[in-house]
DNA sequence: ACATTAAGTGATT
DNA sequence: AATCACTTAATGT
């Protein structure tokens, strides 16, 4: 993973050095909003979801993290020593190669290709984010949920879906009773297939 | 067999 | 598109 980016031998040696493997459970919730973050977190296998939450217990879903990413908020958070601003819960376990929050902003300087690294990073969630936006502020919800179960599918690399009408609901920020609905009229479509808890996109 | 959780539906706003 | 109130279906103990 590492030599797939070009890190320098120098960084690949600290990095290794002076990180650590972290095993996540599905369902574990590795960032809260409001939480400062002092670690920069790599993704070597699984995948993690990241949501915007408000007060009342409300969330979105931004994005996801996948294998050999990291957090652009994390980076942020970690970097401007502030608060994050978002939530990240395990979506499939991961393993997580995690080093101190306080190289980032050496290694940054030092070598040119983790630099590259991170502003890739930040410019794929950027256009992930992007378009979350344009969904939640333009599209009906009909389309909406089609698009959710689209980018899962992008963001799984597998067609079907292991979630409840429920849980999809809290993440879209809408009600059950409308995520069947649709869901209903998705079916009818011949775009899904549906099992208790489960979605297959054909 | 019973309780619990998931999903479907009509009516109303 | 949200909410209520209720039904039906699937699953766990």
């Amino acid at each position: 993973m590492l030599k797939e980016k070009n890190f320098e031998k120098h960084l690949i040696s600290d990095f290794l050095e002076c990180g650590k493997l972290k095993k996540a459970a599905k369902g574990a919730y590795l960032v809260s909003p409001g939480t400062e973050i002092s670690y920069l977190p790599i993704i070597l296998s699984g995948r993690l979801r990241v949501y915007r939450s408000d007060n009342e217990g409300h969330e979105v879903t931004l994005y996801y993290i996948g294998v050999s990413e990291t957090c652009s908020f994390v980076i942020n958070s970690i970097i401007n020593q502030a608060p994050s601003e978002i939530g990240c819960v395990v979506e499939t376990s991961a393993e997580i190669w995690v080093t101190p929050g306080y190289k980032v902003d050496d290694w940054v300087v030092k070598y040119s290709n983790f630099r590259k690294f991170i502003f890739q990073i930040t410019n794929k969630k950027m256009n992930d984010l992007l378009s979350t936006f344009d969904s939640v502020s333009f599209m009906k919800m009909s389309d909406r949920l089609y698009k959710y179960l689209i980018d899962l599918k992008n963001a799984s690399g597998s067609s079907i879906i292991s979630k409840s009408h429920q849980q999809i609901a809290i993440e879209l920020n809408t009600s059950r009773v409308v995520v069947s609905r649709l869901m209903k009229h998705l079916s009818g479509a011949q775009l899904i297939n549906q099992e208790r808890n489960k979605v297959e996109l054909l």
